[in-house]
RNA sequence: GCCCCCGUAGCUCAGUCGGAUAGAGCAACCGCCUCCUAAGCGGUAGGUCGGACGUUCGAAUCGUCUCGGGGGCACCA
């Protein structure tokens, strides 16, 4: 409908570029929009404004000649000129109705289109470190991404989800040697636990699992493990000391295969975990892609070489550097470490080298916003290989903050006091949380009010639009009790039928579907989802309270059938898009 | 100190590639079930868009400064 309406007008515009009334070169692409208010009529444009200009006329006098050369059309009713030049249309209403049969048609594909079509997308979500269980700020990430995900799927793109497993660095060392340390205490040995170390209890199940399956075979003596470790911080000394030489430790006394046994049992659970953890979010990827395997597979050191050779590193204090100052970064980085370790960051630079190199139109990264200093690195990185960064874009998510009761719930991670995104989907359920996650835009602050995510009441969106749907099935059900016959006729059948106000708004809502998608993907904006099936539920509620739909006139009651299953087909596809359940009965 | 995000109704937030009287939900107040689920609907009230200056025919929207909140500034990941 809309872009009947831009077709219009750009012919209009066209004509007057012939006529000489416009300078070609200094034509502007017009905006068409909806009409903020129905005295506005439907849809407005500022064609007439854009080009006052490059016409030398005032716009409303730019605006009577493009009305003039607008093509007639059957969906437009009315061309009027208001206020400074705005030319403003208004549909017929039978425009609106002929949008029902296609609805019903459509079905499940209705709202999908091919705007990007032919272009391959790769979204990379969630990706935290396997060293623990997803929290409530994963959560968000997670129902933020699945649903960008899925929005640029709806608009036509092939989209590659993907979640990156740092499965390799120090922070897996301190998981694996905290699993083994947790071990040994089952064991029997009395040893005190590293303060750097992880204190969940998580890592006690897992060390009681390998304890259980495998007895003593991993044990130490505790004397022998801690002799000659540097103190821990609340002993006086430095905590980062103390638990790296635990790690060394761990890797002597054990050996490289039984460490590495120890390693990957934790590895492997907490993996295990996180994707049972997503699969009953309805998050789910295309790849689960290891670091471990970029640095095995020599890509980083490839990577290094590639900077290198471009003369883009130099060696420091013992350490080599990444130039990244002469792209735009603050100061430069370190991709290999004094002690000949690459970084994370190098890792990071093979990875995304990686990603353009599997032919991506497009990569997009999600992030938490506390990692936003990281952006022009990665950027800086893919250029200095003579990448086009703008391939590649992060979009950050700002925490959560959980509210109960009015109180900040506290969380902590360094206690090992925080909530899980398990405990989240079990106390409010996973359709509560999934539309609460993605109801703000991604870099607004969010406070999740987990009360109103429980309420069963309209205060709480997610029940105020699964309602809708299922009131619709409770008058279908209510047909059948009847033994009345609701399948529609074919068609544009009695449509005519449908004149009422309320009939009429809520059409006007179904037709801004498809540009709700387009926009809501465009921009990675799921929130713009989430407010339109508020505004659909609630042109659909007062519909219901205002005309009853099973009216002893049939033909009546065909167009009104029509009207409320093409709701359902809305309301539901916008829910799937969501991840939330479109339920049949509440 | 430098960088990023945010500041709109009592509360939570839309609106922000400049456009026509600034919107919604909640809370408050007033109404609506002999009728397909009242988990619903209608109405009233509520605002110097944090502040100042600037750009423009036009600024919540763009620029500079400023105040307030959050986050980031590792040879951690």
């Amino acid at each position: 409908m809309k872009s009947h309406i831009a077709s219009l007008v750009s012919q209009a515009l066209e004509q007057l570029v012939a006529d000489q009334v416009i300078a070609a070169d200094a034509l502007q692409a017009p905006v068409i929009e909806r009409a903020r208010d129905a005295s506005h009529g439907d849809f407005a444009t500022n064609a007439a404004m854009l080009n006052s200009k490059a016409a030398k006329m005032r716009p409303r006098d730019l605006a009577e000649k493009l009305v003039a050369a607008l093509p007639a059309s059957d969906m437009i009713v009315g061309v009027e000129i208001a206020g400074p030049g705005f030319i403003n249309f208004r549909v017929a209403d039978s425009g609106y109705r002929s949008l029902l049969p296609e609805i019903l048609h459509q079905g499940h594909s209705f709202g999908r289109s091919t705007l990007g079509a032919g272009r391959r997308v790769q979204v990379e979500f969630v990706s935290a470190n396997p060293t623990g269980p997803l929290h409530v700020g994963h959560g968000r990430g997670a129902a933020y991404g699945a649903v960008v995900a899925d929005l640029l799927d709806a608009v036509g793109y092939e989209v590659h989800r993907e979640y990156y497993v740092n499965d390799a660095g120090r922070q897996m060392d301190i998981l694996a040697t905290s699993v083994w340390l947790r071990y040994l205490e089952l064991c029997g040995e009395a040893l005190v636990f590293p303060s750097n170390g992880y204190k969940g209890d998580y890592v006690w199940d897992i060390a009681a699992t390998l304890h259980r399956e495998h007895a003593d075979a991993y044990r130490h003596m505790a004397d022998e493990v801690f002799d000659g470790v540097p103190i821990d911080e609340p002993a006086g000394g430095d905590k980062e000391a103390h638990i790296d030489a635990l790690i060394e430790r761990a890797k002597k006394l054990l050996g490289d295969n039984r460490y590495r046994f120890v390693f990957e049992t934790g590895l492997n659970v907490i993996l295990d975990d996180i994707r049972d953890d997503l699969g009953l979010f309805g998050v789910f990827y295309q790849a689960w892609y290891s670091e471990r395997s970029l640095v095995e597979s020599g890509a980083v050191n490839r990577a290094i070489d590639r900077l290198r050779d471009a003369g883009h590193l130099y060696e420091k204090d013992g350490a080599w550097w990444f130039r990244s100052t002469d792209f735009g970064d603050e100061k430069d980085r370190v991709v290999i470490r004094d002690n000949g370790q690459s970084t994370y960051f190098a890792s990071d630079i093979a990875y995304h080298m990686d990603k353009l190199d599997r032919g991506f139109d497009r990569v997009i990264d999600i992030w938490g916003a506390d990692h936003h200093g990281y952006v022009p690195r990665v950027k800086a990185a893919l250029q200095a290989m003579g990448e086009d960064a703008a391939r590649l874009d992060v979009l950050l998510v700002q925490f959560a903050v959980l509210y109960r009761g009015g109180e900040k719930v506290q969380m902590s991670t360094r206690s090992g006091e925080f909530v899980t995104l398990r405990e989240l989907r079990k106390e409010v359920g996973s359709d509560a949380a999934r539309f609460f996650y993605v109801m703000r835009k991604c870099e607004q602050h969010m406070d999740f009010d987990l009360d109103l995510a429980k309420s069963q009441s309209s205060d709480n969106p997610v029940y105020y639009v699964q309602y809708a749907h299922a009131r619709i099935h409770a008058v279908l059900r209510q047909a059948a009790e009847k033994l009345i016959d609701v399948s529609p006729s074919d068609g544009e059948g009695n449509l005519d039928r449908l004149v009422e106000r309320h009939e009429i708004d809520l059409m006007k809502t179904l037709s801004r579907y498809p540009e709700v998608i387009e926009t809501a993907a465009c921009n990675e904006e799921p929130h713009q989802l989430t407010h339109y099936l508020r505004e659909l539920a609630n042109d659909f509620h007062t519909y219901y309270n205002a005309h009853q739909f099973l009216v002893d006139d049939a033909a009546l009651r065909d167009a009104r059938i029509k009207l409320i299953l093409a709701t359902r087909e809305v309301l539901r596809n916008g829910l799937n898009l969501l991840g939330v359940s479109a339920p049949e009965q509440m």
